[in-house]
DNA sequence: TTATTTAGTTGTCAAAGTCAACTGTCGTGG
DNA sequence: CCACGACAGTTGACTTTGACAACTAAATAA
């Protein structure tokens, strides 16, 4: 996939969703208010009081524009200004009227986004809706104020963590399909573990989003001592200390599985998860050169005694 | 997932987006052109030739405004205007200079999307070229004029038939995450499987979405028998004879690859499927009860022989 | 033939958005 | 402490956009 095709794709996507933002829009010439006065109303009902700059910047409207429409929607009785501390500024804030307004629009709205997905099928608004966060995670960057849990997948995410791995590495170390053969193997072996209190893996479910993934089983031949696999992060949740997380738990459900030893295998190319290991008090044990997944790697088995 | 969740997931999405279509729309604005006008020669450039009404038509706009438009764009000398066969009507043309013009608008709009994409990975980039391609295809419906084209699956589209099919399963008929860990293992052993010449795996790509998927390898135990597995088409790609045309291609590569038989392995509450098999000359061998994913299947052998 | 639809033009308005000048108020550096 | 620049908001003058209706002329149906 080219840059010129992406670019391409984009620009399709712009003008089909341009069309379909059109038609909620739409929607909104019923009600009796303008579009720029249920968007502000809107605006001041999310956050129950601002100052009309902010919501200039927010709505990146006009300031004489924004004055008018204050004027109008107090006139209308959907809006109150008392002076704040700064003389300069005015708070603003609903009425009770206003404040049913804002209701009344909200729920409008509601209904015209159930009219979009009220014709698709359970996996046809599955699909939209991630694909629509997956858009906003992308442009948008890191979020701000996520939060971070980890749990066990839901099904189907077994086949996107190996997915996305595969992807992943391929792009990032060149590795080929060798590779993604060899996590569908391990997945499976994992799934296929006997002993479900020894075993666990746990998804890194950040702001919705599957942000990353670990898991432990028993180490095969070696007594109470547990195998640490498949720590992964996805890109675009990087430095938000995920992978530790994961780690930390990994450690914290060894211990309480009573094992005494956690042993890994990575590769030395692979910095930021040797980093994470390192700081969770695993020693390198040993060192192995050899040639996988198309490309000379240097595996490495790190350890941790549990006291 | 309810169906709350999802509507604030989309009208969550819809504000975001709808500032990203400003940004971009706010670089047209150092352009010499209105936007309006842009959006006409853009739309003009696109059919090449066109009426005024069909214009009005695609661009969601007022005839007496794109009546105003057209004569400022031809006093521009962009745009040229000559009678048709149907006197009511003009046929709309871009002249050389509106060419250039509708280039350079393209260019412009090109490097706005460019700026959106460069700053991210390129695992960030295809993931939202693939989000955006999904969103168009589930609210746009089947898409009237997509190709279809059946190929080997690319990296890290293993796992999505593993995801796909596991999530697909669980919705439609109610099977466990034991399907999603049989299908991994299932995955896992033909991608182990030796002989390249006697399997095969195809992706069924159709207007660059992945719709589906079939794999054929040798059956265990049997003399020139080929196994047909894991067929499965995309609900949002359904009845557009994806799934024939899947079969057909394991019956076509199995008979060149010199095997005597295939036989399948189907549940009977996959109807559609069964229609595929029988269509393409499958008949049933036997049948037999099962307990599996946690449901209450009806397993059904089918076989066909190759002359 | 007449009636109806379709394509396009024109006039009129209101709303939306842009720009710049203006009044107070706030905070800071000399 | 006070002068000055920055900030919040207002107002006037303007352009652009969009909506609606009345109109002409050609095509099509009854």
């Amino acid at each position: 996939m080219t840059m010129a095709d992406d670019i391409a794709a984009m620009r399709a996507f712009n003008r089909f969703y341009t069309r379909i933002i059109g038609l909620l829009e739409e929607g909104m010439h019923s009600s009796p208010y303008a579009l720029s006065e249920a968007r502000v109303v809107h605006e001041i009902g999310k956050r129950s009081a601002t100052t009309a700059s902010e919501l200039c910047e927010a709505l990146a409207m006009d300031r004489g524009q924004m004055s008018r429409l204050v004027w109008r929607l107090s006139d209308l009785g959907l809006l109150a200004s008392l002076p704040g501390a700064d003389k300069r500024s005015n708070n603003l804030a609903l009425t009770p009227q206003g404040d049913t307004v804002y209701r009344d629009l909200n729920a409008a709205s509601d209904t015209d986004a159930e009219n979009l997905l009220t014709p698709l099928d359970p996996l046809g608004r599955l699909d939209l809706v991630a694909a629509m966060r997956r858009i906003e995670a992308i442009l948008a960057g890191p979020m701000q104020g996520g939060t971070l849990t980890l749990r066990p997948p839901r099904i189907g995410e077994i086949g996107q963590l190996i997915a996305r791995q595969g992807l992943l590495y391929h792009l990032e170390q060149g590795w080929n399909r060798e590779f993604e053969l060899l996590i569908t193997r391990i997945y499976a072996e994992f799934d296929a573990a006997p002993d479900p209190a020894t075993k666990a893996l746990w998804v890194a479910d950040y702001a919705g989003e599957l942000a990353g993934s670990i898991f432990v089983l028993p180490a095969p031949g070696e007594e109470r001592t547990a195998q640490l696999r498949m720590l992964y992060v996805e890109p675009a949740f990087r430095g938000l200390g995920i992978g530790k997380t994961l780690v930390d738990e990994v450690v914290r459900f060894s211990r309480a599985a009573g094992y005494r030893r956690i042993i890994l295998w990575t590769q030395d190319c692979l910095a930021s998860a040797r980093r994470i290991y390192q700081g969770a008090g695993f020693e390198l044990v040993e060192e192995e050169k050899h040639h996988s997944f198309g490309a000379d790697l240097n595996g490495q088995y790190w350890a941790l005694d549990l006291q």
